[in-house]
DNA sequence: ACCTGAACACCGTTCAAGT
DNA sequence: ACCTGAACACCGTTCAAGT
């Protein structure tokens, strides 16, 4: 983590809604939530924080709009594979990893429902699923299946690097802390939090992400039962 | 000189941790997330923000103690069919009623990663996922699919409550102004997300979480594919 | 042991005043 | 049009002092 050396130094270029966002990002990656301040971003701009609000409304836009130029760099980076299924799985590691690098965005996107960033995903994955062939009347089933599942795990990576950093500890030193609580529960009312605390300590995120999306998608290939 | 404000009605019982965390649950309930200060839950226990910290240690504590309660209480409160997919469906539904019914419960199920009110609700889905006859190594994918769709559509909901708390209006006014966002997008860029929003108007929330459900569960029970 | 309430170190946001 | 920075109305948390 390089600090910047370059003290108080006089902004030369205009302010700008982008230049705020941009300035927005490097804080919360670099400190977390708890780092992106109306103060530390107007001191890291060298201006007033007053001055911020004539380009933002407010403290939750500049959040989403953040959050949105990280979904957008990702959304567009992607490569769509020719396969629907496949193009939804690199979607859905994109995001996976895009909230992996920058833990505020799992829960930006949550408290912006129906937002621009949010709407990115639905639509990319919501193509997908209609070239799946996923009759009309089930579509916003499906899509909403996939991304709240998503969303989920977005926002429970999010708080546990959030958590790691208020802490001082990393990820791995969290789960660790997790694993070990939860086999010291009570094995009669627990037994499947016991049972399941050692493949905690041991899996892999990216890969138990991947499997939940399979899962889903097996569904939809699946014929409904009653 | 005024005499003591026994107007101001004295506490009668003692503080204790059971009563601050039931003044805070109807706080919540009350006027949101936003609603649940020191300062308010003090004046409404008749005592100083600092008697608090005699029985809690931090809001974040205060938060997650007042989610485990209404968790705890949902869970006690669900028949468990003998059916494990029914079971599942079962508990679900009493987690998405509950969060409709606490929407700040959704949020600070969020923010308690690997807490007891989360461990609550992985234990029941664990066992029934267990039952449903789920091979070892594929039980914690399974019920993690599970449980952050849960979450997801948890916290979409909750998000949902509080902005239309914030913005005065009500949840369906609220998704009303969403879909007509949606229906003005550019139908180049986004015909998914167009095309869905009528859908988005009309839908049944309920309904739609309990249709996401039955897609992983079917997903459980299809084979594997490469 | 438990409670009180002033005080501390912050917040987001506003706004008169400047250029 | 854009920026400044003091001021306002809050926060969570601490702590000496009381009972």
């Amino acid at each position: 983590m390089v600090k910047k050396a370059r003290s108080t130094q006089r902004r030369e270029e205009a302010l700008s809604r982008e230049s705020i966002i941009d300035a927005s990002i490097e804080l919360l990656d670099g400190s977390g939530e708890g780092g992106l301040t109306f103060r530390t971003l107007s001191e890291r701009l060298a201006t007033g924080p007053g001055a911020i609000y004539w380009h933002i409304a407010s403290k939750s836009d500049l959040l989403t709009a953040a959050c949105d130029a990280v979904v957008a760099r990702t959304m567009e980076a992607r490569v769509v594979d020719a396969r629907p299924k496949a193009a939804i799985r690199a979607l859905a590691l994109g995001m996976f990893d895009a909230i992996d690098a920058h833990p505020w965005v799992g829960s930006a996107l949550t408290r912006a429902p129906g937002q621009l960033p949010m709407v990115r995903i639905l639509e990319g994955i919501g193509q997908q699923v209609r070239a799946l062939g996923v009759p009309d009347e089930e579509q916003w089933a499906t899509v909403s299946a996939l991304l709240n599942y998503i969303l989920g795990v977005g926002g429970q990576n999010a708080a546990n690097g959030q958590l790691a950093q208020t802490q001082g500890t990393d990820r791995s030193d969290f789960l660790e802390a997790v694993a070990t609580e939860w086999s010291r529960l009570d094995p009669d009312e627990y037994p499947f939090a016991r049972s399941v605390a050692g493949q905690l300590r041991a899996h892999d995120d990216r890969m138990d992400f991947l499997a939940g999306i399979d899962l889903i998608l097996r569904g939809i290939g699946s014929p409904r039962r009653r």
